[in-house]
DNA sequence: TTTGGTCTGTCAAACGTTTGGCTTATCCGA
DNA sequence: TCGGATAAGCCAAACGTTTGACAGACCAAA
């Protein structure tokens, strides 16, 4: 044995290689190693120890040490898909907080497949990371999530929220988001507004919508609904919603509101090609704050989700949960902000 | 001992189990379950322990089996930023290559700091991840890769290549992107052509510009040339620079290469804003093909480069390294691919 | 009956840590 | 000088696998 390590020419350095050096039994070294062990080692071999470890170039080997241990210090976040524009912060969010803790954060991709999503938990459990952070999946499978709750280690949602299991989970208000929307067109006078919806079926794009409608019958104000067939909340339904808007023969709202920022984007062209100017002629106010859309003209007006932020509430819990394995967390929403720029203005008639 | 399983609630099954349940020795077992093994236990009370254990739900340790094995199944994907739209789906490339291979992939990002880039390897060198796949970054750290190299585990780059050190690498053929560029303007009958540059110190950048001022040296045709400051290669470069080639004194040119789809975006908007239209008096072509320059209007020509297709190959290598700890494999340049779409046509000159 | 060979399966030693218990050595006060 | 406390470090048993060596059973050939 050990021929592996040897065929690949890897020089793994042991505690026995470094206690051989110090001549001192190995155990000594780990605990000169290790700060919880404090006391158990003069202060002088310790340093002694350590100096000569680290002339070694000693590597802790988490691999043993997580079978003693049980423990790896890794956590794993788990996301459905990398592209989503919205994930990255996310995980450096995750990162960023874990990190200090003592953590390493590791990223799979289920790539929306339920069957992998399961492939990576048993993995990940078979390597025994201490956490896992599911983000931004549409998981539909709560059998496999039960199982590894009743595996013991914290599981924390991040983004979403899995119905029919109770974990603890971190997700942006978007009732608010759509109150911030409404309250927002309302303030610069509006009167006559309208959404374009994404597809109902998303919980948070209900809420944006409950949030928006609420908001406006409060206010005493009119909301024009479009009657259409399901959107997926691209740029292309922003075009054919805000055409069907248009098209209709009820009074022309002055503000809109899109569930995306893509969505917003296809309505902005849509009015320039009817000669209509956003922000004199109509405001319309998006979703997300995409990275690009600071730099449109003109600068899109929309809702912004403290991304890293989730990841660190998220991280927080796991953290929590890792240290009193006792009680379960309480579930936080996160407060998007609303972000002013060119979009939106004061309607016509005010001015 | 064990306690923190117990502590934990976790259940974990393990060989010793599986074996007394099973009436057999826990090696039999391991050698039962493992496929490897075969001729070393009798088909049926092979059949019989595969039942147990499955009725049981063993899931064997990764972390136990690394230990013994020096080997975990798992190789890393380092990126520096999760955020480039380019990532994912070089990341999805390596997943989905390794999977069957029987590799479970993880990903990690460096946020572009190098000494957070030193800690992760670390990290995942400790964990004995078996190969470690770095993409898409910009690797200040040779001193760093010749360490992880001397390591003995299989190291390849995917989309970048790291000057001062021999590893194999998966690139993209800039200087054919380039090219290709060139080649389809000049198809189009264009004769006076320019291109808006990214930052010349990145070299796939550079070698862009070559390919396209070569192609048009080559075709006898005329480059005009922009003088300006650095460009970074965002949408306000496009435009900037855009801005400058259209009010200089020189003839316009009709065909545009933009290093980047973004400056691409910027340029079309000052072309659109002076009255110009593309395609008919001047054509774009982008480079990247971003998600969402196919539904633009005009939808963007640009060049395709093939990033699923980056993933796999470095992943061939990572397999190949695994395998044949002898040779090392060679490095690949991946050809980019022209997505024709209705930003380009024919000069004016010419219809 | 012995010899030799194949099949199955058991034994036990690793892999590199962590950690409770134990053995010394040292020091202090009586 | 002695008893006892404390400090410092050694010992060895885990953790859950993998795997070479070995043992017993069975069969065929001699």
């Amino acid at each position: 044995m050990g021929e592996s390590n040897a065929r690949r020419g890897r020089t793994i350095v042991t505690l026995q290689d470094v206690a051989r050096a110090a001549g001192v039994h190995y155990s000594t070294v780990s605990r000169a190693l290790d700060p919880a062990a404090v006391r158990r080692v003069s202060v002088d071999t310790r340093k002694r120890i350590q100096a000569v470890a680290k002339k070694m170039g000693y590597q802790p080997d988490m691999v043993a040490s997580g079978l003693k241990k049980g423990r790896t210090q890794t956590v794993a976040a788990i996301v459905a898909d990398l592209g989503n524009p919205s994930i990255a912060p996310v995980l450096r969010g995750i990162a960023n907080r874990l990190e200090p803790a003592g953590f390493m954060s590791l990223f799979a991709e289920t790539q929306d497949d339920s069957s992998r999503l399961e492939r990576i938990l048993n993995h990940l459990l078979s390597r025994r990371v201490d956490a896992i952070i599911l983000t931004a999946g549409r998981v539909g499978d709560v059998r496999i999530l039960r199982r590894i709750k009743g595996h013991g280690i914290p599981v924390v949602l991040a983004l979403q929220d899995v119905p029919g299991i109770r974990l603890p989970s971190c997700t942006n208000d978007d009732l608010l988001g759509g109150t911030l929307a409404a309250q927002h067109l309302l303030a610069l006078g509006h009167r006559r507004l309208a959404q374009l919806r994404g597809p109902a079926d998303v919980q948070s794009l209900s809420e944006r919508a409950e949030g928006f409608s609420k908001a406006i019958a409060a206010a005493g104000a009119t909301e024009v609904v479009i009657r259409s067939t399901a959107p997926r909340g691209t740029a292309e339904d922003g075009r054919r919603l805000m055409g069907l808007l248009l098209d209709g023969k009820r009074a022309r709202p002055t503000g809109i509101f899109a569930h995306h920022d893509l969505m917003a984007l296809g309505a902005l062209t849509v009015a320039e090609e009817r000669g209509l100017n956003c922000p004199r002629d109509l405001s319309i106010i998006g979703y997300h704050d995409l990275p690009s859309v600071e730099r449109l003209v003109p600068a899109l007006t929309t809702i912004r989700q403290p991304l890293e932020e989730a990841g660190r509430a998220a991280s927080e819990m796991v953290l929590h949960m890792l240290n009193s394995s006792t009680s379960q967390p309480a579930s936080r929403r996160l407060a998007p902000t609303l972000m002013v720029r060119q979009s939106t203005g004061p309607p016509p008639e005010v001015r």
